[in-house]
DNA sequence: TGCCGTATTGACAGCATCTGCCAGTTCCTC
DNA sequence: GAGGAACTGGCAGATGCTGTCAATACGGCA
């Protein structure tokens, strides 16, 4: 069985080129969807802890156990979802040991972009982040998802040559501090200015250097 | 009822001064390492996952009501602990926002000693480590209490006078990247090195200046 | 020392989360 | 169209966690 993320995945390299969906993935995908926006919907009237999995579940006309096969957890409803699948994986070409702030701005770029949204993805995580920010057990969940993409960039920046301890604090240091921090003051302001601006602001603060720089490796 | 970790930090300051512990607030302390010593052998026996609240509480001679009245979830045995509370509180005077790194590594420091424990604190934490690294639950519960920290460190670093944003991520990447980074990576080599190396290394590796500089708030 | 008020504990009931299992159904492949 | 795989739903059950309340142990005071 394909995992959500997977399936996400492939349905947005649509955009760039033909990856059919079979209608077993589709059916699955759209019921993915009809449960995430049924389970916010429920969450912004109620709040989020008021509202149990079985209650989801009916309202999107799926069993609990489907719930859980989806989404393993309720938290699951906001990791499972593009927000968190970051795709550090395409990161690998974008290091450069010796631009430290073009690097680290790139790969928040490139985070924020999500997996593979050239053309205009759907934003729905988003509607989710009020939640993020406000649930501890929500916020463990996304942050244990940014862990999982922290030890991808680490592998990536220690084979670019960087120490482990070093590829280590950097790797997590622009998951939590650069990526999360500079979403959170952006939410926190009302996401009036630009993301991008946040980012660069916080990247400048830790290198004590303006981030221009280029350079492509 | 005071909470563990004002137990715990009453219990470290009787090295510097008298601050005497009724035999309520004893006895609880004492069920509370009890608990904590059982509940790590338990683990080191069978694996985190396999060993049940009840079964500690058992082991421990307390009733698992009480075992959630100290400790709230399984993974509190992790985070009620000196280890997460790493009291960032003290930190005020210690802040000279025109010496990041310096900065940076006098917070983390101050962190790796512990709330007071200028006397010899026992380390019982370190046992546990390996579970806060190898099990994502208590991972992640770690990781909320590092936020809680991050936080409170926030605040500090805009009262001396950054900007909300750069203070958030300057925060974050300390707590995150130089602290729990330096850490985990000093697990995963064994712990032979001193942790400072590690930390000083990863800071030195996001500020990209030697760790030197002085100055005192 | 002995008594009383309060803090603390233990026991019970109950809800919600999460998993294993298996039968039934739908879809893909040949 | 037939066989096989993928998928869903329902059930039972374990575990985590919380509210409640009576019973007990402690601390303060006479």
């Amino acid at each position: 069985m394909l995992s959500i993320r997977q399936l996400v995945t492939n349905e947005r390299q649509q955009y760039a080129g033909p990856v059919p969906l079979t209608l077993r993935q589709r059916n699955r995908l759209d019921a993915i969807h009809r449960i995430m926006d049924t389970a916010m919907d429920l969450f912004d009237e109620r709040g989020y802890s008021d509202v149990t999995i079985e209650e989801i579940a009916a309202a999107s006309g799926v069993s609990p156990r489907t719930f859980y096969r989806y989404f393993g957890t309720k938290e699951g409803l906001f990791t499972a979802d593009p927000f968190a699948a970051v795709g550090v994986d395409r990161f690998s070409g974008q290091i450069d040991t010796g631009d430290l702030p073009g690097t680290l701005e790139r790969l928040v770029a490139l985070i924020d972009e999500g997996p593979g949204a050239s053309g205009g993805g759907r934003r729905t995580s988003w509607r989710g982040m009020r939640y993020v920010m406000e649930e501890p057990s929500v916020r463990a969940a996304v942050y244990g998802a940014l862990d999982e993409e922290a030890e991808r960039l680490t592998v990536l920046l220690r084979d670019a040559g960087e120490s482990p301890a070093r590829a280590r604090v950097i790797a997590r240091s622009c998951m939590f501090g650069a990526y999360f921090g500079a979403l959170e003051q952006w939410h926190l302001d009302g996401r009036s200015r630009p993301l991008r601006d946040y980012v660069r602001e916080g990247i400048t603060a830790l290198t004590g250097q303006t981030a221009g720089g280029r350079a492509q490796a």
